[in-house]
DNA sequence: TGTACATCAGTGAACGCGCGTTCACTGATGTAC
DNA sequence: TGTACATCAGTGAACGCGCGTTCACTGATGTAC
């Protein structure tokens, strides 16, 4: 990595952990520069006012949950060749990744700016906002390929259920930071897991 | 009700306002004031810091989504004697309630706090914690009683599923913001329906 | 019923501090000829 | 290979504005005697 991408990246990480634990305007750009080490004008260097930083940070958040759905549903892929079987793999790894987080679940990024709606410009926004309708589809896909093999157990809307995925997570998240118990996200998962093989469960006949 | 404590009651709500589509930090004392048509020492009247301010939202908040509850749970007592029934009642009575509220549903100021965790007090923080925790308690007897009549269709915590409750309209909260969707919201928590039913129904013999 | 005092529900002006942002400058590295 | 210039990755000092908070004061209402 090149000499300034390489403080870029130590700004976002310091940032991300103060804007996490704080929120967003309650993170100063002094605290930021005081734990990356570096200089206040070094930081508008690298970004041009602090929207811009929030933009930054969505995006890097979103690249590397992408990653992980992929890898996560990947494996899964390789497990299983049963539709169902793939989901319920991915779902009790991701359950495991979040488990296994040092300190919790880093949080999450898109949520902190879905409760700071009206402080962020329209791109900032629209980040988020097609973050969210992409894990949307990429879950959607999941589901609609165990319903063609078997019909769900109740009316359902799939894209309800694919939105449950994010929404389950995220609710664990705020759940766990609420009671200061950080093993509550990951069996809330798990829960979903569990409606999951209930919904698509064949009735034995 | 007396002439400051109307006052102060008009300061909750436009600070509540701004500080769920803002956050806290971002809400200034001198935009509450001008929303409530006072003056900034006026509210310093009614609250000795803006601390106070966090506090004494969280108490109102958790004092309405209690009685919301009990009314809820009531009425569905009403309608049946069967646990089952009494829980997936309440549900969709929450799902309607939630729908119908104008604009989307107001947010959840406990979430809030949970994402500005470092910026509050610890009194702040423990009042959190409290209602989170009050809120598993009561939804942990509705699903015990359940279970003693249904045994469920797969080995889970009912303390976590009675975590699911709160998590489900947070996350489905997030969800709304993000997509823009207020609909979301009631949608997530009749997949939790969807799931409890699922999970107590007994087994056709 | 009138008076004295206390409390309630604020007002208005001022405070200092921390914040995001700007700007002129700089030393190290990269590139053209 | 040496020189000139450009770009990169910052530094350091200063800015003005908005913020939360304080403080002396006030007019209206309530209470004791």
């Amino acid at each position: 990595m090149a000499r300034g991408s390489e403080t870029r990246t130590r700004i976002l990480d310091v940032a991300q952990d103060s804007i996490l634990a704080k929120g967003f305007e309650a993170t100063s750009i002094d605290e930021i520069v005081a734990n990356a080490e570096i200089t206040k004008s070094g930081f508008f260097y690298h970004f041009k006012d602090k929207n811009a930083l929030a933009r930054a940070l969505i995006d890097r958040y979103i690249l590397v949950e992408d990653t992980l759905f992929d890898d996560l549903l990947g494996r899964a892929n390789e497990l299983s060749e049963d539709p169902l079987q793939v989901a319920l793999i991915a779902l009790k790894l991701l359950a495991e990744l979040i488990e296994d987080m040092p300190g919790g679940h880093p949080g999450c990024v898109v949520a902190t700016a879905a409760y700071q709606d009206r402080l962020f410009n329209k791109d900032v926004r629209d980040a988020n906002r097609r973050a969210v309708l992409g894990w949307r589809k990429r879950f959607r896909a999941v589901f609609d390929d165990i319903a063609t093999l078997y019909p769900p157990n109740d009316q359902i809307d799939l894209d309800h259920l694919a939105d449950m995925v994010s929404g389950v997570v995220e609710g664990g998240i705020i759940i766990s930071r609420a009671t200061g118990q950080p093993e509550i996200t990951s069996k809330q998962v798990l829960l979903l897991r569990s409606y999951v093989k209930l919904l698509f469960r064949p009735k034995i006949q």
